[in-house]
DNA sequence: CTGTTAGCGCCTTCAC
DNA sequence: GTGAAGGCGCTAACAG
């Protein structure tokens, strides 16, 4: 591959000439200009990226990290991020935190290959986070509250309050048995999911039982799995709570092939308000979560930061119920 | 931020020393690794992902460029891809060729910035990737065919052949006068597929009309635009085939709004197989593209090339009729 | 086993 | 307007 050293010396000057010549920093004589370009095109010269990097000491790059690239829910994150970075003129890529510690994520924070990082990965150590800092390195974290380090900017959605408000609205329609279904152990947003579920049991004089509360892995299957373990276990609840909507969509598939009316039988409500959430039969009834916006505001925030503003270190985002019909109606 | 020189002086030994030491390079006593290590711990040193790549002159990186990061199709591509470089310990990102000449994914190909990229993304023109060719670089393309260039391996799904199936399949249910929704203009894929389509049609003696080959965008609001536009027409299809699903989405929505009943009224086909399909009502009789398995073949080839074997430059993989409910049957 | 040193390819300051 | 030279942070000969 040729270097700019091969293109200057075909075109007859010095690096530095050619240099100025390809970025335009300053002014050339044009038959100079001519010659150091045809030179380039001749030896089909291609800047080397690590190079500039290394020189420049950042890359125009944001990196968006996810604990799953393949999941249905962070389309509308994706492209909140995406608008905002694009409109600065920076490039944003994508990559799996799969693989915890060896992961993508992992590289990209510690090595810092980005100019930011957006981090959405309930897989990843608070405290490779935190290894990572970095003066003029912004880190957005969204799935988790880390305030207390005011380097890192933590954008989160109010998860406790979500699934108050969607628990209540079960109880609301009438169930006083419900059985709730829980994400990954590590994920903070299912433990505040489940909080605000006892809570609302709670103000509601409903007692909580463990044996209602399974694990499932935030996907379809895992819903799948641990709604088939509910029917095993004899003892039907008459609503169902799951902490995100992959899992509910395999839990309704479950309950359908046991022929268990939903809602009729057991209602059923979600979390997330993902893209497929209305086509489901019964649609699903679920908590949304503004992830368009987060995703925008994270962005912004990133900005602002390489900028040199300064900014809070925490904000917090409300929820909305979005009323569908795998919840039982008692009007 | 600390270098390894910091580290290297704090620990009182040579830089060397301490690039072996953190790096297991080379044998080092214990002592002075401990040293090394402690020095390192201390400064919170994290090596410049940069650096390391221009002195290796390689990132173990893939990156996949998509031309849209949010479109529901990929999932399923991205995961087989993401299997096999993961196997080989290298890194996978995504990136976006949204911007077209200005974007990501140009920078990514045309800077090198990845050990080899998987390119996904009809708005790329094949100029770009042609002049991106370096020795030891693999590109594969999946939406073109390339293979006249030997530099550039082509793993191509048959288009035409796909699309003639389905095209046969609405003929042989009894539909006579089809409407077609063609994608971007540019994209070969949605080219290919109305080849197949009118190939059918000219095998059964069914004439095609160009005022019912309306283009969309690939989107689900592309769909729903073409199919608003197709209704206007005031003559009735009694079959649409849409180039893609996400617009046979859009449009099942349009046309229900027009209270046209799937598949009695008008049968609906798509092309892709992506997830929602099944869920969608009614359920879409669609053509499945082997998604997964193109990840997978893609990245082998890839890590193939990377390890210095030679590979075949061509490749095409078959799709698969799914019959599912839009499409009204003759028996 | 350890230290010195030469680049990787690029940009940019400083003389001319 | 142009050229020589330094250095970004790292690794890996090579010499001790």
């Amino acid at each position: 591959m040729a270097t700019i050293k091969d293109v200057a010396k075909l075109a007859g000057v010095a690096v530095s000439t050619a240099s100025y010549a390809l970025n335009g920093t300053k002014k050339i004589s044009d038959s100079t200009k001519q010659k150091v370009i045809t030179a380039a095109k001749e030896l089909n010269y291609q800047k080397n990226g690590y190079a500039m990097d290394l020189k420049m000491n950042k890359t125009k790059i944001i990196a968006l990290i996810l604990s799953d690239l393949i999941g249905p829910f962070y389309s509308e994150l994706i492209q909140g991020v995406q608008e905002v970075v694009m409109e600065h003129g920076y490039d944003l890529i994508v990559c799996s935190s799969y693989g915890d510690e060896s992961s993508t994520a992992a590289k990209f924070l510690r090595e810092k290959r980005a100019d930011g990082v957006i981090l959405f990965a309930h897989n990843i150590e608070t405290q490779l986070i935190q290894d990572s800092v970095r003066k003029g390195f912004p880190i957005v974290v969204l799935d988790r509250d880390l305030s207390d380090y005011e380097d890192i900017i933590s954008v989160n959605v109010n998860n406790e309050h979500g699934s108050y408000i969607a628990a209540k609205y079960l109880i609301d329609q009438g169930s006083k048995n419900i059985a709730f279904v829980s994400g990954p152990k590590k994920s903070i947003d299912s433990q505040l999911r489940l909080e605000g579920f006892k809570r609302a049991l709670k103000e509601h004089n409903l007692p909580y039982y463990s044996k209602w509360n399974i694990n499932g892995k935030f996907t379809k299957d895992g819903g799948y799995q641990a709604t088939k373990m509910l029917i095993h276990q004899g003892q039907l609840p008459d609503a169902v709570f799951y902490a995100n909507d992959e899992m509910a969509i395999g839990g309704i598939e479950a309950l359908k092939e046991n022929h268990i009316d939903i809602p009729n039988q057991v209602s059923v409500i979600g979390f997330d308000d993902i893209q497929l959430a209305p086509y489901i039969q019964p649609p699903l009834t679920t908590v949304k979560q503004p992830k368009y916006e987060m995703g925008k505001l994270s962005s912004h925030l990133i900005f602002q930061v390489l900028e040199g503003e300064d900014v809070q270190n925490f904000y917090s985002l409300e929820t909305e119920m979005i009323i569908r019909d795998s919840v039982q109606r008692s009007f």
